[in-house]
DNA sequence: TGCAAAATAGAACGATCGTTCTTTTTTCTC
DNA sequence: GAGAAAAAAGAACGATCGTTCTATTTTGCA
């Protein structure tokens, strides 16, 4: 009596053409990480998919459609890779140092991969559309979240109650943008140890009490 | 009997054809700033010049190496535009300084025309050839020019004797990296504000002595 | 199981791409 | 000013692009 119920990591009750769509939309993500929003074709996009060109079209009725989802798709997983699993940790310091990190860590694997956030802002720069606009809105909800972390740790008293948090958060971002770029594509090798350098003396700047900038409190550890 | 000799800016006792290519280069610069190396394309840039594609094409022989004439182009504009009028300020932090508000002030024009050292990097992160190197090696020659005078102005004592100068290009550059990005693709507004501020935050934090972390030292006007 | 609906494939379109070849125009030199 | 050399134009190539249309296959429900 019970249905089998053929239930994908995304798609539940899925008809055959969701789950399609999804394979579909996660190969595109692939592609369009590598080579850009701009060098996704759907001639290519099928030959990965091993699909026809009309059967992929067919998914998304136009090209700018299929970018949409793409972005849609880096978004949800943006989110779940950085920002969800960083509220686990208390709110303050702590919630903003777990979320950089996250941030750092995600940046890291995209040396290999490539940033969408990165990518598209150099592509879509001066194209106005739907395009643009949704990488920008995704992007500024995540700023948005990373300004709220840096209000909340002034909040708690583990930064200094006089501090600029805009311009941390843009120093900040400043770090993630330097580490993608001298790591993926100058292949700079001590572009981690700065970014995690650099962040401290951020926090230190700002008056981060010491136990939260040094990463490992070895201090009762015996040898 | 003295010939009138057609000197144009660039190309002095210049035959018809590398005049031609000159402007031409020109344009395509133009072009490759707002859309990006990658975008580039001969028929646009024909229609530009206002010439055949095949005359444009001629001048190179493949778009690659026309795109290559461009990244050689850009280079000798950013040298002349940023490097080489900071070379007069005194060696030490003032030329530092220099050297950062140029680039600053750069890429302050480019949040309407784009970054070719910054677009390039996101089209070409993992498109080896030719053209990546290129690139790659103008970025370098640019950062080792910062980092150089980084190791001098600690040389002469402007900044603390133990500093990590690559350190502090890598935090200088993510300002300018954060600059590009939140300006010209976020249209933030404060971006500029910021990216000053983040630089005197460094100068602090490294040690460089008051007098050169404030650009306007009003002690002495009457008011 | 049968049948409508959904999903996919296949072929073709106009456009543009980089490139090659041939022809015409312009430039430079004697 | 004539004639060789250089520069530019014009036409065409195969390939690929996004998209449309029609045909075929697969799916899901009665």
């Amino acid at each position: 009596m019970s249905s089998p119920k053929p239930v994908d990591s995304d798609q539940r009750a899925a008809h055959k053409g969701q789950q399609t769509k999804a394979a579909i939309v996660e190969a595109a993500l692939g592609l369009a990480t590598q080579i850009g929003l701009e060098g996704l074709s759907i001639g290519a996009l099928a030959e990965v998919a091993r699909m026809s060109k009309s059967g992929v079209f067919a998914h998304f009725g136009s090209r700018e459609e299929l970018q949409l989802s793409v972005v849609r798709a880096y978004h949800e997983r943006f989110e779940a890779e950085v920002f969800y699993p960083a509220i686990d940790a208390p709110r303050g310091l702590p919630r903003l140092v777990a979320l950089f990190n996250n941030w750092t860590k995600r940046t890291t694997t995209e040396i290999d991969s490539g940033c969408l956030y990165i990518s598209g802002a150099a592509e879509f720069d001066d194209r106005p559309g739907p395009v643009r606009d949704a990488l920008a809105s995704s992007v500024n909800t995540w700023l948005a979240a990373m300004l709220r972390a840096v209000l909340q740790a002034k909040e708690e008293g583990h930064l200094e109650a006089d501090i600029d948090a805009p311009q941390m958060v843009f120093e900040i971002h400043g770090l993630i943008l330097a580490l993608h770029y001298e790591a993926r594509f100058l292949k700079t090798s001590q572009s981690l140890t700065h970014t995690a350098k650099g962040f401290e003396n951020i926090l230190k700047r700002y008056g981060a009490s010491e136990m939260f900038t040094k990463p490992k409190p070895v201090t009762l550890k015996p040898v």
